[in-house]
DNA sequence: TTTATGTAGTTGCATAAACAACTATATGCC
DNA sequence: GGCATATAGTTGTTTATGCAACTACATAAA
C-alpha cells in the first residue's frame, strides 16, 4: 500500500464530507429564500422522477442511494405534500409506481434553477478541469464502495 | 459565468454527495465488524477531542461543523456510553469542557486503524495526484459555503 | 399444486440534523 | 449598580437515516 502514509493526514474531511454537508444547507436556505417548501432529501427524489417517472420505488433506492424504509418514507411525505402518487403496479402487485402530480412538476424548473446557482456558488474559484479530477474521485470512491 | 453550461451535467452526484456517504456507511460497518460500538457522528466528535480535549461544546461545533443542538445531543450520548464527561468551566460558567474517559482514550488506535483502512478502499484506484486536487476541491466549496 | 425462495414495500426503534425558542451567564455601556 | 446585548448551552418539533423484523406477492422447483 504504497500511498498509505500519504493519505492518512486528512482523512477527516473525506470521511465527514463537509463540502457536500455544505452545499446541501446552502440549497435547502436557496429554496427556503424562494419559497420553495421543500427538503433537500425529497427534492433529490423529485430529480430522478423528473428524469423519469412512473419507476418503482426500488428503482428510487438505486438511483438515490438510500435504503427501502428511507424511500418508503421519503414518498410518504412527498405524497403529503400532493407531490407525488403511488400508483400499483397492473402487472406486479408488489410494486408502486410513482408519478409526478401537476404541482411537482411546476417546480422542477425553479428548483433546477436554484441548484444551478448553488453549484456555481460553491464551485466559484475551481477550474473545470479540476473539478472533473474531483468528480472522477469521488465516482472512483463511490464505485469502490457502493456494493455492501 | 463562464463555466456555467459545462457545470450543469453533474450537479446531482455534487449535491447529494453519494460518496460522503458511501465512506460513512462503510466505515460504520467495518466499526461494527470490530464490535466498534459506535456511530461515526460520535467518532467525529471523539476524533477532535483525542487530538485536543477539554475544548467547548462551542468549539466542538466549529470543530465538525455542526450546531449546538447537534453537538448537545451528541455529547449527551457520548456521556451515556461513558465516553466523555462534561466539566463546568471555572473561569466562566456557561461553558462545559468537554474530557475524555478512560475508555474513549482506548478507542482511539483501534478507531483510526479502521479509519485509515477504509479510506484506503475508498481510494484505491485514484492516484495521489488526483486525491490531492479532490480534496482541494472539497475544501474550496466548503470555504466558499461555509459561511451561513 | 405445494413448497421454498426471492423481491417489493412497510413498520418499529434508535440516532442524528435543522430550526426556533428558551435559560443562564458574561460583557460593555450609561 | 443597572440595563442592553452577546454568548453558551438546552429543549421541542419535524424530517431523515440505518437496521431488523415483518407482510404480501412472484417465481421456480418438487
Amino acid at each position: 500500500m504504497p500511498n498509505n502514509q500519504f493519505r492518512k493526514g486528512e482523512l477527516y474531511s473525506f470521511i465527514t464530507g463537509k463540502a457536500s454537508t455544505a452545499i446541501a444547507r446552502r440549497l435547502q436556505k436557496n429554496f427556503k429564500q424562494s419559497g420553495l417548501d421543500i427538503t433537500i432529501e425529497q427534492w433529490s427524489v423529485l430529480y430522478h422522477l423528473w428524469k423519469q417517472e412512473g419507476q418503482s420505488q426500488q428503482q428510487l433506492c438505486d438511483a438515490t442511494f438510500r435504503d427501502k424504509p428511507s424511500i418508503t418514507r421519503l414518498v410518504d411525505n412527498l405524497e403529503k405534500l400532493k407531490l407525488v402518487k403511488r400508483v400499483p403496479s397492473k402487472e406486479d402487485r408488489r410494486i408502486n409506481l410513482i408519478y409526478l402530480t401537476k404541482e411537482a412538476i411546476q417546480l422542477q424548473e425553479k428548483s433546477m434553477e436554484l441548484a444551478n446557482q448553488t453549484l456555481n456558488e460553491a464551485l466559484s474559484g475551481v477550474t473545470n478541469g479540476q473539478v472533473e479530477i474531483a468528480k472522477e474521485v469521488l465516482h472512483t470512491v463511490y464505485e469502490n464502495l457502493k456494493t455492501l
